[in-house]
DNA sequence: CTACATGCAAAGAGTTTGCATCCGC
DNA sequence: GCGGATGCAAACTCTTTGCATGTAG
């Protein structure tokens, strides 16, 4: 991920804006999340490397890469918005209600959905980055199985 | 939705609870809301007929109306959970992020979906309610046209 | 009459903001 | 050195909870 990480900080400077520690930092726990990383987990990554970094700085720093476009925010139904490093393409995942395992689901699949629903009715659905809840191959097989899982309040 | 009402009402009392003004109103609101309706709105709405309902209460009904089935919560990654009376069948929304306009996904075509993924990666998706943002066809037509919109904060 | 529901107000949780200070560039 | 970035703490918003009172059954 380094010649990434160079891009990102090319990006940041040529827009007028600065690269500082905390940035790097807080894009580090982002990339190391790896797909699903909510602000709680981010703080906490970065917390623990530099305990003088505030909440209110990775606020600040996930609105500013948002706004750059290097960082994607998906409300994706759960207790947090996840962010992730912002991917060439749109890709959408599956994930567990019990181990919350995330998978991705075949690209084509989705794009034929979406091709589908706009031959039909017009309407040209535009997300990044859906998630659709439901139980893994593994726990629909062992129903009793459970992984420390952080629990889910709503529906 | 009269005779469905009264279906409620003996739900609630079977379970051994009781039948309030206040819930009455809280679930009308939700049926007149039609399709997507926050907590703001329901409350909006039960507040201009009875103005000493608290939030509170409308919070706490909503749950109770959850937990007994009769409604189910939607985080559809917009500001606020929406609810809405619980149908028989799973249905999905497609809604325009220019317009806010609602329209229905054709169950078959998710179900065909749903059955995609199970059948490809052994993964069951379990969810009542999916939302796809993206544009309708008037929009996608006119790009210029805006309504009074709630604006969206993020993605 | 009894237990569930309600209203109020206070407490929590998560997020945003003002301001003095700091530090990339 | 300048202007953006940070840390702190206070402010805000949304949601939950404790408690006394009200009321459906």
């Amino acid at each position: 991920m380094s010649h990434q990480q160079l891009d990102y900080r090319a990006r940041m400077r040529e827009s007028g804006f600065r690269v500082t520690p905390q940035r790097q930092l807080i894009l580090d726990a982002i990339c190391e999340g790896g797909g699903h990383t909510t602000l709680p987990d981010i703080y906490a990554r970065v917390h623990a490397k530099a305990p003088d970094i505030s909440r209110a700085t990775v606020y600040r720093a996930l609105d500013f890469f948002c706004k750059l476009g290097l960082v994607v925010a998906a409300d994706i139904g759960g207790e947090h918005t996840v962010y992730e490093i912002a991917g060439a393409t749109r890709h959408h995942h599956l994930v567990c209600r019990k181990c919350d395992k995330v998978e991705q689901i075949d690209p084509q699949t989705m794009e034929a959905l979406f091709a589908k629903i706009e031959s039909g009715q017009g309407f040209r659905v535009d997300m990044d980055h859906i998630v659709l809840l439901g139980i893994c191959k593994r726990c629909l097989a062992a129903p009793k199985r459970k992984r420390p899982a952080a629990s889910r309040r709503k529906q």
